[in-house]
DNA sequence: TGTGGGGCTTCCAACGATGGGAAGGTCAAG
DNA sequence: CTTGACCTTCCCATCGTTGGAAGCCCCACA
């Protein structure tokens, strides 16, 4: 089948699915004549494997370990779980973070009268002068980017006059 | 003051303060005569207000509108609470999202053995032929990308043998 | 048989925030 | 004057994903 077929009913869109390839996290795939790539079941079976895991939260890279996991008949299952109790670990870290802010952030909040006077505890807390909070994450990138939002993007911010 | 001593008081690295003139979210630095960018208090002020403000999960261009907030004398102190709570939300959801990845994770991890045997209902989770779950998240990027790991990146997998 | 539209191909760029590093100028202490 | 720490600009990489351009392929319909 098509690559799209096979996008559609994996899940997988058919840009990540060249992606995968050329990656190497999925090995290349069979050629049509017309030199269509062309997948059969099983392809699709772990092209809907490796979307399930992404939806789990697992890096492309932890996929690749997880897919040499399901091929690996002679692998303990202990080895799974440890793989996946580390996963969880990580998880759970990163719901710590963002908890800590939402707590940061309600206390803030609650503080603010929300009304039509200027005067803002929020932002005074974070301007304010004096405890620095610097080394609560000394060497953390914490990222975890957007989610919530599928629309709206393009154009980001390239006006670069802000507070100009 | 130079960047690096701006830097090392704001909690903010040299890198970022460039990146940040760059994109437009804080002015242009003024120059020493040798061409060094210089830094006043204020300016260090605004770096650690940034600060702050990204270790609370707010994005570059939300910290723009903060510090438009924050500047703006006139505004209600209603306007930084309604953009608050307008972040807690996207960050709580944000939780929920993981919170769903661990509590699936962890029904997968209760029924693995964890021995020596191969059987494992985690991979076969993953694996699973029938449902699909296709339609959990249709549309949702959902990322967050990685944050504990630092180190051990490159040449990620250029194998391209690997069920092969 | 021609044609149109959709699917496929490859390649290149962008997103966001950050770090690494090269090539070169500046400064202060020895 | 040299050395080393700092600064400058510029480019590249990360990670997963999407968008788009230029060009080929295929099928259905007239």
């Amino acid at each position: 089948m098509n690559i799209g077929r096979a996008a559609k009913i994996s899940g997988v869109s058919p840009k990540m699915i060249r992606y995968y390839e050329q990656t190497g996290l999925i090995p290349k795939a069979a050629r049509q004549d017309s030199g269509y790539r062309d997948y059969d079941d099983a392809d699709v079976h772990r092209l809907r494997f490796i979307r399930r895991a992404r939806d789990l939260g697992f890096t492309v890279e932890q996929i690749g370990e997880l897919l040499g996991l399901w091929s690996d008949r002679s692998r303990a299952s202990a080895d799974v779980k440890a793989f996946a109790l580390e996963h969880i670990e990580r998880l759970k870290e990163k719901m710590a973070e963002i908890e800590a802010m939402v707590r940061t952030l309600e206390t803030l909040a609650d503080h603010c009268h929300g009304d039509d006077r200027p005067d803002c505890p929020i932002i005074e807390g974070l301007a304010e002068e004096g405890g620095a909070t610097p080394r609560l994450q000394p060497r953390e990138p914490r990222r975890f980017g957007r989610s919530g939002g599928q629309s709206a993007r393009r154009h980001a911010a390239s006006s670069s006059n802000r507070t100009h």
